[in-house]
DNA sequence: CGATGTATTGAACTCGATCAAACAGTGTGG
DNA sequence: CCACACTGTTTGATCGAGTTCAATACATCG
């Protein structure tokens, strides 16, 4: 594939919310022909990032707020001492860098996990559309308030839950994320390490592995490096919400 | 003091964002005085609730955001089988609510740690105010940065941090806390519980209850119930920012 | 092929939880 | 005024879930 596809592909792309199938879920959802043609004009599509690239970090100037287009992010915070932190992952349809309006700087790190690309919103230009749109400045509101129950429920799973909990409540979010977007809910193809999913969690990666290994014994998961399979949807919810009956789980033996 | 007092008490104070003593720190700070009456007048305030009543709470319908006018708050989620974690204390002049934009119902709940008031913004008329006050709308993203920064350190804090470093933190984003509201910052006046502290800091209340003696006999803190003392600013922020020179702690022994 | 990054498994240790009991303020009523 | 209960807090002793250290397996790629 040549640069000049690349840029041809990257022009066409770019007033085309009308044909971006994540439309559903992100700001633009609900956004009648007429506001949607006037919001594309302010959203910039960007090169796409390779795996590991940032699309901002700590630090960094807050000019924008992006929505995830395809692939996925972690976001993550470092500790006076240096120590990370993942605070999150987020798919097709996620806002991100709203953490940059109290200090016009940005608080976290959005690292991509495979090759993502990013809808790019202006902060001052948005404000000029948001009072023109009234339906957008909701939809806004609403991501916001997306992202804050997802922290609300991590924080929630970082303070009160034992390591099986957390990794069922872990795949179960996957797993309806995946449905919110059309695809099955009982097949992940993960794209985070385990490295990745362990910091998330709170966990050591050997915890993670082990109990993914325990979950498999116990014909919760099919467990195949990075693809995992919900064999037992009702096993797994039992987990999660830690319902003692479901709890029939046995150690290390099949 | 007559009920008749609490009435006019209430009538004079409606109005009076510019007589607000955290006004500086609230929504409405660098507004104009002609914006700040405008804003004013979407603004009720409710009659204070006492200790341990709640705002609102999980579920609710979703038709006002809040700033914490005095008093203090927690704000809690609950788990499927019922445990709560406390996600954040708020004091005067921080937004509470925003939580609500996403299903049109809340998903944490407010209680109050003392008697405290709130000022009521209906998000109805809000969004109208925003529309005509741009800098309102600035300010409220700003505010909801703030929620989402300090909720992003409390994930590093769950998820990474021992239970010294815990603490040390609560106490050092406490002490800066009144430093910002203009009081002193080593005295510290707790409105909640231990039991509040360790379960916000994901820890059992005898950890919490254990570190502040080892802290005292420490000469780092003078531990008097709810009444704390910072003796040593520079070993408490050496153990939350877990410097290794500082640590210089011993056991039990004074 | 060896080399590198990623993942699993095993064994020992540790931090903080849990269980249990005592202690200290605060109010209540005899 | 003291006995009583009640709530919140401290302290002690024990235990276990999950970490840490260490070794091995596995996949991908030069």
């Amino acid at each position: 594939m040549s640069n000049l596809d690349e840029v041809v592909d990257f022009k066409s792309i770019n007033n085309s919310c009308k044909s971006c199938h994540s439309a559903k879920f992100c700001l633009v959802q609900n956004l009648k022909d007429k506001d949607l043609m006037d919001f594309n004009s302010i959203v910039k599509r960007r090169k796409p990032l390779q795996r590991g690239e940032r699309l901002f970090q700590s630090g960094d100037v807050f000019h924008s707020v992006y929505i995830v287009h395809s692939g996925s992010v972690k976001i993550t915070i470092e500790s006076s001492d240096g120590e990370q932190q993942i605070t999150g992952f987020y798919f097709p349809g996620d806002l991100v860098g709203v953490d940059g309006f109290e200090n016009s700087s940005h608080v976290y790190t959005v690292e991509t996990l495979d090759t993502s690309s990013f809808c790019e919103i202006s902060v001052k230009q948005f404000e000029a559309a948001a009072k023109k749109i009234p339906l957008l400045q909701q939809q806004f509101f609403k991501l916001i308030s997306r992202e804050i129950r997802h922290e609300q429920e991590l924080m929630l799973l970082l303070g009160r839950m034992d390591s099986r909990r957390r990794l069922a409540s872990f795949l179960v979010a996957m797993s309806s994320q995946l449905q919110a977007q059309g695809y099955s809910s009982h097949s992940i193809n993960l794209s985070m390490t385990r490295h990745d999913i362990a910091n998330y969690l709170g966990l050591a990666i050997e915890t993670v592995s082990r109990l993914l290994t325990t979950f498999q014994n116990n014909d919760v998961l099919d467990v195949m490096r990075r693809n995992i399979t919900i064999k037992d949807q009702r096993k797994l919810h039992g987990i999660a919400e830690n319902r003692p009956e479901e709890e029939c789980m046995l150690e290390k033996s099949a």
